[in-house]
RNA sequence: GGUCCCAUCGUCUAGCGGUUAGGACAUCGGCUUUUCAAGCCGGUAGCCAGGGUUCGAUUCCCUGUGGGACCA
């Protein structure tokens, strides 16, 4: 078994097409198959190099490797449209189906054409190609040529049912008289994207083409063609859309939508294979959190459901924290490392850096999110009178009494969270504030807090005391 | 406008004729916490509508409605 992913280089790599990618290379892993990249580049104007690029980088930090593509060759090399278009291939085809009365030249042009459509629009009858030119007369045609008149070349529909077997969806019946002749060869011997998919996917051995939903539509055209061509026809499973929160299909204008983003974002690659791999399909026992491995195994496609799906960030988000919590602490260091903007983190020791991000992975959604929160641990804060949370006499009992029993502490209190712990409590339980213990309590945190950090909120005031040491904790609740 | 697809809590979903319609995210409440998160416990919330088929429909069929995609 044969599967592709076959994307456009004219965007970035879209969380869309990855969805599509991960379908097509966990089917073909389940399968053990082949999965293969190809390159849709017949677009000249809205191609370039470095969509491409991006789409391969994409490709491998999200860890679909590929055993067939642009880069690494493979039997049915080129895996590049633009290349293969250099070796006449898509031409050969369509002088074939010339030959065999399949294909026509028309000679409209396009003002021609777009007249054709307002006119249609107006007496609202459906758009479409009215064949005009599968009329002409050879010697019309012969006189055009000699002309060197410009043309495109259009494929002829052949009248009647067709059904796709999608193995998602099922029977889809269509009638194909409603469908107007396409163009395969543009003006300038370029293929369309029809052609060059159907050919391509027929040389390279394709058993099964895995896409999104919005190419349901297109198919009965390509099968056509397929047949035209003298092909074999390839499975056709048409995934479900992924969708903004409006229900319209993922764009832009949703926000995020390249995996680019995601990553800067930071989120982990798994997180989004698995996230991904659950929009649209659920593992047998509605497992959530799922390595790939485990999608692999349990993949099928009559589990895949055939009603789009919204990408919901929140639950993306949610998963991610999952995946951030349960990393092994060095490799989540490692990971988290080019995220943090404030170099400064360098300086901290390895085990005061490991206890920092234990902290903040506490509450972190997003690799992003150790961006902050600890700056503490590298400078004295610099402290404004008008924050201060407690009354003033109360300020400044508290800072003598915790001065106090900071000073008296040996450091195996400071290297010890339990016995900081205590050391808190005595702080608290040696001043009379007038409140009930409880709130004096919090009235004594806050202030030290306050006084240690510059923040009112943050972690534990235990680890905080922890990571900065005995002496660091000292002088910043000096008066 | 034409063709095609789709339809279970706000969201992702389980369900494949008989269930108190289950789970997850979000939300709400409680607990925990010096605080914010996180964590734990609990709650609210759903079968688009109308016809059939059937002893019985969320489930099968039809129609409508709604949403979406494609064509241009």
């Amino acid at each position: 078994m044969r599967f592709r992913f076959a994307p456009s280089p004219t965007g970035n790599l879209h969380i869309g097409s990855a969805r599509t990618a991960l379908f097509n290379w966990v089917l073909a892993r389940h399968y053990q198959g082949n999965f293969i990249l190809r390159i849709e580049d017949t677009d000249q104007e809205r191609s370039n190099a470095a969509f491409e690029a991006n789409i391969l980088s994409g490709l491998r930090w999200l860890n679909l490797n590929w055993d067939e593509g642009p880069d690494k060759g493979g039997d049915c090399a080129p895996y590049r449209q633009s290349e293969r278009h250099a070796q006449g291939i898509y031409g050969q085809a369509t002088q074939t189906l010339l030959e065999a009365g399949r294909a026509y030249r028309c000679f409209c042009t396009s003002k021609e054409l777009e007249a054709e459509r307002k006119e249609d629009e107006l007496n609202k009858r459906p758009p479409g190609y009215k064949g005009r030119c599968a009329l002409l007369s050879q010697a019309v045609i012969e006189q055009n040529l000699r002309e060197k008149k410009p043309h495109t070349i259009r494929f002829k529909m052949m009248p009647g049912q067709l059904v796709i077997n999608d193995l998602i969806r099922g029977a889809v019946h269509f009638e194909t008289e409603l469908i107007s002749d396409f163009v395969i060869l543009k003006g300038d011997g370029w293929p369309t994207f029809h052609l060059a998919v159907v050919l391509d996917d027929a040389l390279m051995g394709i058993t099964h083409v895995v896409r999104g939903e919005d190419h349901l539509p297109n198919t009965p055209k390509q099968m056509q063609l397929c047949q035209a061509l003298g092909y074999a026809l390839p499975h056709y499973a048409h995934l479900p859309m992924i969708l903004g929160p409006d229900r319209s299909k993922l764009s832009k204008r949703h926000g995020a939508t390249a995996v680019d983003e995601y990553r800067e974002a930071g989120f982990l690659p798994e997180t989004l294979v698995n996230f991904m791999s659950l929009l649209g399909w659920s593992h047998p026992e509605e497992k959530e959190i799922l390595d790939v491995q485990e999608v692999i195994e349990n993949i099928s496609f009559e589990r895949i459901k055939k009603a789009g799906a919204i990408f919901d960030v929140q639950k993306c988000r949610w998963m991610n924290h999952q995946y951030m919590i349960h990393q092994e602490p060095l490799r989540l260091l490692d990971r988290v490392r080019p995220h943090i903007g404030d170099r400064r983190f360098e300086q901290l020791q390895p085990d005061q850096q490991l206890h920092l991000l234990k902290l903040l992975s506490e509450g972190a959604h997003t690799l992003q999110d150790f961006n902050h929160g600890w700056i503490w641990a590298v400078e004295a804060p610099v402290l404004d009178a008008t924050k201060i949370p407690v009354l003033p006499d109360q300020a400044a009992r508290i800072l003598a009494s915790a001065h106090a029993r900071f000073a008296a502490a040996d450091t195996k209190t400071f290297a010890s969270h339990e016995l900081t712990h205590r050391l808190l409590d005595e702080i608290n339980t040696g001043l009379d504030l007038g409140k009930g213990s409880g709130k004096s309590k919090g009235l004594v945190m806050k202030m030290l807090r306050y006084r240690i950090t510059g923040e009112l909120q943050g972690p534990a005031l235990a680890d905080v005391i922890l990571i900065l040491g005995r002496d660091e904790s000292l002088k910043r609740i000096s008066v």
